[in-house]
DNA sequence: TACGAAACTGATACGCTGTACGATATGCGA
DNA sequence: TCGCATATCGTACAGCGTATCAGTTTCGTA
């Protein structure tokens, strides 16, 4: 498992082949197999193993909302070193222990403010799906690590004339100019989406 | 193209191959790269075939926020239309002119408003997060279709025992109650989490 | 109408994937 | 030391994307 995600943190996931991981290791293929029923539970066992990384060990803020931010920094950075851990979220790969613990860690967020079940579950649910869509674009602009040898300049040097034209077909006038010029900041961003969700949720929160 | 989307719509994307798109259509494998580079072209133009399900061509609402609602939920629709986009979100695939219209009819939402470009940007982009979360959540519970040929009373009946397990281990207490009974209504979900999202956005306009 | 070029079709093959199968090697309890 | 479970391994199969090249059909122009 581990050398799983260390070929998947340094090629990306779809390095992560039986017969590569075997190879990592210096056994032959089929060796694996002794060990996991098939290459889901590979991807299950790796998704579990990062999963641990998210896990707050210290004391969660009382605050509801600084508690969900520390989480969702976890979170992110955590993504940030496993990048590949987004080619995954749309996959039906089982969820293990670190993962329930995770879930578990949220829900204890919001003891006490007296939320009923299913508030707590939607809460829980729009702050997951802010956090999965950032995440996963983020990754996606970063791009995946190694990604084909292809460098971000050739990717550009690619880019630019498509870029011109888009421009110049007048038909995104409002696109274009954002395209050209770049967004930059990322951390801000994440911040500030971060808190027009939490901001959102508090405001229907009883007081 | 056609062809492929049906085959996606009916069973997934992992049957979408090129020997069984060409088989569909009654063709030879290798005839199919005499209109396509590669799969990945392929897949793009899947996208972007799809993506002009979302475009809107009635006049759009004049109050962003109504405008944003109206294209959420045709956003969603196409995605419950083609669950196999969700496949594609965190993959690397080129950005066709639907696509671009797309973006472009996003940000006109926006016009009159005297948002900056970054906040503007910002905006687009918390949006797109919450909404690309949400629909892979969604697309993941409901299950791909066919997939594999488990029926949900047999997935329930494998997950039965396992969830008796979660419950009696006394170390999920706020997560196992909620496994054990469900959250229904999707759709309330849905807009309750685009409502926090937009609250959230709306607080922060100059006004 | 004839012809050259372009577009299309097709068979075959290569290297990759996950993994089923069966044979061998290893280590441990009796 | 024996017997057996476990671990390891070689081989093989079906599927994938697609490179190569040869054969065929279609079409624009002279």
């Amino acid at each position: 498992m581990a050398a799983a995600v260390a070929v998947a943190d340094a090629e990306g996931l779809a390095a992560v082949s039986i017969r590569r991981v075997a190879a990592e290791l210096d056994a032959r293929t089929m060796t694996l197999y002794s060990y996991i029923g098939s290459k889901e539970d590979l991807l299950a066992l790796m998704l579990d193993a990062v999963g641990a990384e998210v896990l707050v060990h210290e004391p969660l803020p009382s605050s509801w909302r600084e508690a969900l931010v520390m989480i969702a920094w976890r979170e992110r950075e955590m993504v940030l070193r496993h990048p590949w851990r987004t080619d995954l979220i749309s996959q039906r790969v089982a969820v293990g222990p670190n993962g329930l613990r995770h879930v578990e860690q949220k829900l204890s967020v919001f003891d006490g403010l007296g939320l009923d079940r299913l508030t707590s579950w939607r809460v829980l649910a729009a702050f997951n799906d802010y956090m999965t869509g950032f995440v996963v674009r983020e990754a996606l602009e970063r791009g995946t690590p190694r990604s084909e040898g292809i460098s971000d300049t050739e990717r550009a040097a690619v880019a630019e004339p498509y870029i011109r034209e888009l421009v110049e077909s007048g038909e995104f006038p409002r696109l274009a100019p954002m395209i050209q010029e770049g967004v930059r900041g990322a951390d801000d961003n994440f911040e500030r989406g971060l808190n027009w969700v939490l901001d959102g949720i508090e405001g229907s929160l009883p007081r």
